[in-house]
Parts: C-alpha cells; structure tokens; sequence
DNA sequence: ACGAAAGATTAACTCGGTCAACTAAATTAT
DNA sequence: ATAATTTAGTTGACCGAGTTAATCTTTCGT
C-alpha cells in the first residue's frame, strides 16, 4: 500500500550517492583534473559506464548539489502567501536563509562546505558550468512570475534576470567572506546589510546610483 | 616607421581565420558533433596542435565571436560623456544597435547571421558554454561602473548584473523572433519598446510589478 | 518459482585535447 | 647577404572523457 520505494529505487539511490561522495572526496584529496573518472569509478566500486548512466559528465559529480536548489527561487514564489508580494517572500526566504547559515547563501563556515567551496573554486572546468546551471534556476523562476495573475511575461522575464543575479552576487559575495577566512556569525550582520540593500536595489531601481535618461518618474 | 604589423603577424591573423571560418561552415553543414576537430583542422590545412594553439577548446571555435564582444557594455560606460548617466548611455546604444541592426541586439535577419545563430541554438555543448562568456562581460562592466567616483563597488556589482541580464533578455527574446521567420524591420518598433520597457524596469525596479517587503520609499 | 525487465559489467572504440621532437620560415644582427 | 635566433607549424604518439554492444545478474510481477 502507498509509496513503496522498493529494493531496485533504493539501490539506485545508494549507488548514486557512492559515486557522488566517492568522487567528490577523491577530487578533494587530489584535485579534479589528476582524478580520472575511472578512478572514481573504482572507489566507488562501479563500472566507467554506470558512472555515465548516473551523471551525464564529470563535471556534473560535483556540480549535481546545485541542481537540486535550481528550482528552489521559482519554489518560493509559487508557495508563498496569497497577501506576500513575490519579491517579499524572496527577500524574506534569503534572510531566512543568512540566519540558518543556508549554504545556498554562501554564509557557511562548515568545514564541508568550505572545502566543497574551494574545490568548486579552485576548477575552472567547474567554474565554466556554474552559470548554466544558474541560467536554468532563472527560467523556472521567469515561469512561476510569469504564471501569477496579470503578469507580462515579458516582465517576468526580466524581473528573474535581476532578481537571480542578485541572488548570485550575494552569495558569491558572502562565499568570498568565508574563503578569507571569516566566520559565518561575523560576516553575518554585512550580509544581512548588504541582501537588503540589494533588494532595495531590485524593488527600486538603480535609477538613484546610476542615473538614467528617462525624467525623474512619479 | 610606425607600426609595422609585420609579416608573421598578418599570417596569423590569415591561419585563424581559416580555422575559423572552416569550422563554422563545416558546423552548419553538417552539425557541431558530427564534424571532428580534426574534420576542421584539415578544411584548414593545419594541423590539430595549430588549431588548438588558435583555440583553446572545440567550442571556442565558435564562441570566439561573442569574446570580442565581451567588454563591449564596460567601453560604453568608460568612454560616455561626462554628464551622461552609466545607464544612459547604455540605453542609448542598445538602442543604436537596434536602428543599426547589430547582430548582438538579435535583432538582424541576415542570412549569415541567422544561420549562426541556429548553429548556436541548436547546438547544446555551445549554448552550455554561452552564460560563461556573458559572466565575464559582467564582471568587466562592474569593474568600469566601481570607477566611477562615489560609487559602492558592491553596488556596481549588484548594477552589473542587473543590466547584463536586461540586456540578454533583449537579445534573447529579437533572437527569436528572427528564428520563427519575422524580418528585423518588422519587429523594430516592438524590440525598441521593450527595450524601453526593460530599461525603465532597471532605473525604476521591480516593486511596482512584483511587491515588496519595504513600506514605500520616497 | 519463473519469466520479463531493469541494472551492471566487460571490452572495445571515438574523439577532444596535450606533449615532445623535429622542421620550416620569418626576424634580427653581423 | 648571410648567419644566428626566434617563432610557427608538423608529425606521431599519447591520455582521458564519454559511448556502444554484447553479456550477465538481480529484482519484480504473477
């Protein structure tokens, strides 16, 4: 009765997280271009061909974590509050995150998440794919804007541009913080100064900072 | 006397070309992935290492022509006249490149130019790679915004990404109007109305459209 | 318990990208 | 002019990512 996950599912979840951790751990020990996928393979006790049949590329047995948070912007607006303006419940839904050290928002100073940080910073092959990934995120949240009443698509399209790259910039921000060497409890009062801001920026323009052609509106 | 380009240097200049121009004939002839980089090297009359001393991956064959557009939005903003605003003058000239219908605002029907974009659209290992090259454009339009005297480098960085986005959004969307038959003088009018729109969403924000959490400023 | 189906393995292959040793051609100096 | 020095290019071999086909094993439905 109900959900059975069954024997096969749960293999499969298994085998895949062996590889994942098997890889990750290994491109942390030795970096990501001197570990070849074979090796990871072998650690992970699979063959070079169930590896692919699990991650489309190399690249992606790292870079996977950040496609189970591409939808979570778009998440967000779609399950917010009837009476909350999508960009409230954003910038609520990213201090949120600032307060529970969400590693999405870069203010985490585990030693985990550190060290996933550097390898991911230290590659450029996994540098180069990061902002597809974020591209995808941005189009699942130009849907969800898009499908709120009375919404010009065309806005929407727009309105997800600004709203992930400052997401992004933020996180990049608060990531660079802890790189130097800052703790997350330290930086965290700037970030939470710095994503206000920044949504002040997204609901009121850059019209004051950097100037604009039109006359001064309303 | 002066500035002798020399010999060699025009050869290469003349060899790079040939890679190029080979590459994308052969691309649209028969398909990014069924031509082999060695298929372009010898349309070329080079051989592999040369190509791969011209160009650092397969899709750079390709994508190099993106790259000399890369600090294009950073050159409008250093080389504007004093008393024009940084987001002035980018509308200005997005909207120049639209009356002159320059490739990089999507808006050209040009046969060459079209079947390079449907090379590029149809191509999945390019498009990955595209976002990449428009990250850099953006980081090099924060740098030329963070000089302007008294203003926030983080400010400039969160204004960066904001326009960057706009401006792909644009060019994204005349891009495929272009691709589903419509001539460039026939979507004039609505490409420059958007463009207008989305630069007065820039100036202006987001809050109007898509609520937020402060009470109203100003 | 048994047949169907899904998952994994092995082995061989293609192709992108690199490297080292060598050759040819352009530039500089004598 | 010609020798000496750079610099570009070629050849051939190589490594590693990713794929394919044939085969074998394990789980699932009945």
């Amino acid at each position: 009765m109900g959900e059975q996950v069954g024997l096969r599912e749960r293999k499969k979840q298994r085998t895949r997280w062996a590889i994942s951790s098997a890889a990750v751990r290994l491109f942390q020990e030795s970096g990501f271009d001197q570990v070849s996928v074979a090796d990871v393979a072998a650690a992970a006790e699979v063959s070079k061909p169930t590896l692919f049949a699990y991650f489309p590329t190399k690249e992606d047995l790292v870079l996977h974590r950040f496609a189970d948070h591409e939808t979570e912007a778009a998440r967000v607006v779609r399950e917010r509050a009837d009476d909350e303006a999508p960009l409230a419940a954003l910038r609520r839904h990213f201090l949120d995150g600032l307060d529970r050290h969400d590693p999405i928002t870069g203010l985490n100073d585990t030693r985990d998440v550190l060290e996933f940080q550097h390898l991911l910073y230290s590659t450029p092959a996994l540098l180069a794919r990061l902002p597809a990934y974020i591209l995808r995120g941005e189009e699942a949240l130009a849907d969800a804007l898009a499908d709120i009443d009375g919404t010009d698509p065309f806005a929407a399209r727009i309105a997800a541009g600004h709203i992930v790259a400052t997401q992004r910039v933020l996180s990049t921000r608060n990531v660079e913080e802890m790189r130097i060497g800052r703790t997350a409890t330290d930086v965290h009062p700037e970030a939470v100064a710095r994503a206000h801001a920044a949504f002040d920026l997204l609901e009121n323009g850059l019209g004051t900072d950097f100037g604009g052609s039109s006359p001064v509106r309303r």
